[in-house]
DNA sequence: TTGTAGGCGTTATCAT
DNA sequence: ATGATAACGCCTACAA
């Protein structure tokens, strides 16, 4: 026999294909105990599966979300797709993901590609703010989509994002607090909001001790370890700093390198605090002071969001709050 | 207007609709080329998308695959997943990608949520060897399917796999030549074959030169950091070796935090290499010599692999061959 | 070269 | 409480 049909099953358990879809879709008024009893059994002989192309075409429902994110080979984005996977699945959906390697390109390929495949929502982790192109699509797709990290925008659409600006200020604060008042900053790509955000936030807490930020200790990485560590040498050579905030783990993993060949003892000589306390640094050595977030919580958190959305409830980006995490990196400076 | 059917495009185009279906299926024969032009044009203008499920009803094909790993937070994941992730979506496939956490349970239910979405074939990476009852599974529900990385069963079922006691024989080689006699060794999970497999070339490698591995320095590990390095610290206090072969790079970051902690110095007390080459180990210093894999090829060829054999072409288990990368942690031991 | 019509497996709308 | 039947949008013999 190939597949079994809800026809089969009709017959088998001597009934209407319209009973058995009623069984299928556990609509429960309009039949006796006896009848579903029956038809279960016979379902349950045959391991019935119904078939989805069949059910898509009338409800026009796939049961598929699919994720967008930049580059899951990013250690900050596994735990994230875990988040959104689980919930996923524990509300029935299955998960299509697509790394667009923050290509303009890619994305409109992939989103083109989920508008086929006839997802029922996108979650979406933008290169920034969402491209204009890109929205158009989704908008014309009439695909349900929430934003996930990337691409705030306050008015316009929901997603899940981080207070980075919140976990900026944590980790100024800390350091100054510390007692350290010549810090270098090493922040992501201009171009990317949630990269000013965080820098932001590190200057306000600075300032507010009336400690100066002078652009020589501003350096712009692009959130990758080879920069930072190439980028961190005249920071760290010149001595003119006692801590680096770099503003995310990867390339707080470039200045350890650094500060290691150039003989810079840390914490001793050198404070760090990281950003995102992703699951790799904890082969750091010494342990790394971090702003965490958490990832897992968010993916799941833009699930739930998407599921709203579905539902034509009125839905409302959530904010996650970082904290500070003091590990070994940080301490006060030398005299 | 909601979305358009072929049927829409048939009208406006002034052809019949099967003639619409044809050029959506790029059926050369029997078309004049204007007419082909002409729908061509109409589904341009209004950007025509077929109907995946009722394609699907018809052709039985969802153009998606299943891929199943045990957790793509493990850093070995990422990048296979792209590479299956590339491959597919080159050929047109979308990949539905699920995390089993090395729970059969876990496994037995995707499986059966890749059934039900109606997958065109899976990508699997399962707990070691294949499951019998995944296998009837699958062989219940006809889903093609590859294994890799792990399930290695040379006459049963294709796969992409590394040949791991030729990458122990490395390790083992490579610390032999450099003048090691007592050497250690962190070993996987007992239970899983390509962790014996990468032991016992290890020791043959060691055998070839008379030298013994006596149980006490073979610590059977479990892929993961922390207890690699709770692991770890009987035989480094002990003093007994001046090299360790960790057989992943997960569990030599254990070793070097241990190491650290106990003050003793990479290289140049200890030795170590490590196993899979996974993009997180950039960030120790010293930079851990290790035995490389190409995860992201792998993940390629086993779309490839599946490929053919939905094309019912006769297909073979394809075997990656590891490399020896030597970077700063593995030395000389002094004298 | 082009068109007609039946069927794929469900759900949903009416009947009974 | 149960059943017959028309969609859903596409593919594919078979006709013309």
């Amino acid at each position: 026999m190939k597949r079994w049909t809800i026809k089969d099953i009709a017959k088998k358990a001597g009934v209407s294909i319209t009973t058995v879809s009623r069984v299928l879709n556990h609509k429960e008024e309009g039949m006796s105990q006896k009848t579903r009893e029956k038809v279960l059994k016979v379902m349950e002989e045959v391991d019935f599966q119904p078939n989805q192309f069949a059910r898509g075409l009338v409800t026009k429902r796939s049961k598929t979300f699919g994720l967008i994110v930049p580059n899951i080979s990013n250690p900050y984005f596994p735990e994230l797709c875990r988040g959104v996977e689980d919930e996923a699945n524990e509300s029935e959906y299955s998960l299509i993901i697509c790394n667009s390697d923050d290509q303009t390109e890619k994305e409109k390929r992939y989103l083109r590609l989920l508008e086929e495949q006839q997802v029922d929502g996108i979650i979406f982790s933008a290169k920034d703010s969402l491209d204009p192109s890109d929205e158009e699509q989704l908008s014309r797709a009439k695909i349900p989509f929430v934003l996930i990290d990337r691409g705030k925008n306050e008015k316009k659409h929901s997603g899940v994002f981080l207070d980075n600006d919140k976990g900026g200020y944590l980790a100024g604060k800390h350091l100054i607090e510390l007692g350290h008042r010549r810090i270098g900053c090493i922040t992501g790509p201009k171009s990317i909001a949630l990269s000013n955000d965080r820098l932001e936030g590190f200057q306000r807490a600075l300032l507010e001790s009336g400690v100066e930020l002078p652009p020589s200790q501003i350096i712009e990485g692009n959130f990758q370890m080879e920069m930072a560590y190439h980028k961190s040498k005249d920071l760290l050579m010149k001595k003119e700093v006692t801590a680096i905030f770099a503003c995310n783990d990867v390339m707080a993993c470039g200045v350890y390198r650094m500060a290691h060949e150039l003989g810079i003892n840390i914490p001793t000589d050198l404070s760090i605090v990281g950003f995102d306390d992703i699951p790799l640094i904890s082969a750091l050595i010494p342990k790394l002071t971090t702003i965490r977030q958490d990832t897992y919580q968010m993916g799941r958190e833009a699930v739930n969001l998407l599921i709203q959305k579905l539902e034509n409830k009125d839905t409302t980006s959530v904010m996650f709050n970082p904290t500070l995490v003091v590990r070994e990196s940080s301490t006060s400076p030398k005299l």
